[in-house]
DNA sequence: CGAAACATTGAGAGCCTTCAACAAACGTGG
DNA sequence: CCACGTTTGTTGAAGGCTCTCAATGTTTCG
């Protein structure tokens, strides 16, 4: 693995890091039940992490974007799989078993942090996949997609509808539909399936709050 | 405020910890936008944290019990309110802006991993949210409530239907219904609304896995 | 160009919600 | 202790939203 050691420099060995690693669409960066004594902090692309039902339902916990750290569990196994979206760059950190973590100080730089934003994230969608209706999850969506767009009244999908289904739990059909609904509501533009431009935004954050 | 200051031995000084403080059934711990520098260790009792629209829908996003550290935010307010649902006493910690947690070493013993808890179980609960029915939904409420039972096979509810639903994103009366249907089947008994035998805890997991 | 994957649209069914009424439990005061 | 109002919980009927199944259109890629 040829790991190296980062942020030494505190009095105690903070964790280690490995190479950049890179992830062709649709690979596994770990699976449910594999080892979780790492993160990953992604430098490019987007990553998805999900949990697969035996029957074949899948729920999409989050889209990773690049910047974000995850993968981190309370577990000694991972509950959850990550698979790149489209082509990603990540870098794993090791953190578990860690001198500086078993004696929980000298913690890694900002990774508290990191942990309390997914956390944040989660309550987020779980407020929105309890109490939503289909369009409501659906422009939820594609404001949090706004915010990550350099403009953010057009929005490059990088995802496929079954992705944003099981993200927003529906089907690929009724996120279709509700796409064409907001489309003939005249709140959005459908430049291409992947393309969307955002012709109200202010219509649409009314409908969350 | 009278705080007193703990686990003071590491080098740095950690956090600082009130008194012990009692709460009322529905009665609010803190509200939703309210300062979010202090975590809260629940010492006795049951305390809802939960999140209102503005139209009145509610999700409930988790039910805290005895040993849990919660309300810990990565913004500086609070997401959610947290209310107690039947007596409570807790300890109120204050980290945030504590010299320890601003250089992100010195971190108060186990936090890291009750943020990590709590992560852990708001992803299992989006889960539930986004890919249940109401009978799984149900069924994974009373095994989640059996597990911190005495007698795993006995189940004194503390919360009403109200917030049972609000928990499941489900209404009051799918959620009586749904018991009565359970209750037909013949995998629970109803000894009265909030005291409920199961009668086949194994039929009740085959549901969620 | 043709196959395969992805996306949209339609029709019908099912699950949950909504609205409404009723029953049960609780608490207070007489 | 009972009467009574309020809160909480259950049950019924109808409607709506989303799902399922199916067909068609569209894009992608060898």
């Amino acid at each position: 693995m040829n790991l190296t050691t980062l942020n030494a420099g505190v009095g105690q060995v903070a964790f280690t890091t490995g190479p950049v690693l890179y992830f062709a669409p649709d690979q596994e960066l770990y699976g449910q039940g594999g080892t979780a004594d790492s993160c990953i902090k992604l430098l490019s692309g987007v990553i998805r992490t999900c949990h697969c039902l035996h029957d074949g339902r899948r729920q999409i916990d989050a889209f990773h974007v690049p910047g974000d750290v995850f993968g981190f569990e309370f577990g000694a196994e991972h509950n959850l799989s990550a698979e790149a979206v489209n082509e990603a760059t990540v870098i794993s950190y090791r953190w578990r078993g860690m001198p500086s973590v078993a004696n929980t100080d000298g913690l890694p730089e900002r990774l508290f942090g990191h942990v309390m934003r997914n956390l944040s994230r989660a309550q987020d969608h779980a407020r929105l996949l309890g109490r939503s209706s289909a369009v409501e999850k659906m422009a939820a969506f594609l404001l949090e997609w706004s915010a990550h767009s350099a403009d953010r009244k057009l929005i490059n999908l990088v995802m496929s509808r079954q992705d944003i289904a099981d993200y927003l739990g529906l089907t690929v059909e009724t996120v279709s539909r509700t796409l064409t609904q907001l489309k003939q509501e005249g709140l959005i533009h459908l430049l291409s399936a992947r393309q969307i431009r955002l012709t109200s935004i202010a219509a649409l954050r009314e409908m969350n709050d």
